[in-house]
DNA sequence: GTAACTACTTACCCAGAGGTAACTACTATA
DNA sequence: TATAGTAGTTACCTCTGGGTAAGTAGTTAC
């Protein structure tokens, strides 16, 4: 195995690693919701209009798992639940920014085919 | 709706184009795999050492429909075929860098947990 | 008392993602 | 003649991601 073989390999893995954890239709827009600041279940079930409470829960227990999301129970009356990003959460903001960009640019590049 | 929920809304659509299209276990690592160069269908198959004929000879034909990825017949004896990516496919150097970058730093981060 | 909001959980179902193994068809080499 | 390498295809099976619907438990407002 060369050099270029190895680079190539390293890089399989790390996507790897990554791809583990944002991998799945609800992860990334439930991270992205969670860019606008901390969120209870309801917020984010409102801002993601079509995800169900039931793929939300799990998800969100998932990347909890994961220390991307932390979750916070507030001993109010009734009992209020907040989420938001751990650092390591926050660590994704270039990524989740490079996917934008990029839907973006695939959208355009689409459309400006089909025309 | 306020102006925080638009930018929001927005984002959500922008990242649902491009999970679209890199959603699934084996697309992603098939790109890195053609970033570093030209490659023959068995080639990739030996990067990518656990995937198996029928997966890459599918995910390949969707990113080819995506226009991320072009397939080049050889009339030589016996027939070969080349995949590169298109400047499409090209274009989401930085998406798959910070792919990277955030798969090695969660890796990193999950082993000083762990010890 | 009843409806509605909070934040979920549970049960059930199905399509499709992905795995395995075998097969095709052609060429080159021993 | 037979084995191996090129580039896949096909059939079959399994598992799970995700959907739907309903239920739970507590609080507040009418």
């Amino acid at each position: 195995m060369n050099q270029k073989d190895q680079v190539c390999q390293y890089k399989l893995m790390a996507s790897r690693d990554a791809l583990e954890v944002i991998q799945g239709k609800w992860r990334i827009p439930i991270i992205i919701a969670l860019t606008h600041g901390t969120k209870r279940f309801g917020e984010i079930q409102r801002d993601i209009s079509d995800i169900s409470p039931k793929m939300l829960s799990q998800e969100l227990k998932a990347l909890e798992m994961n220390k991307i999301v932390k979750r916070t129970l507030h001993d109010t009356m009734p009992v209020t639940t907040e989420y938001s990003l751990t650092p390591l959460g926050e660590s994704m903001t270039n990524l989740l920014n490079e996917i934008l960009n990029w839907g973006i640019h695939f959208r355009e590049e689409v459309l400006k085919r089909d025309n």
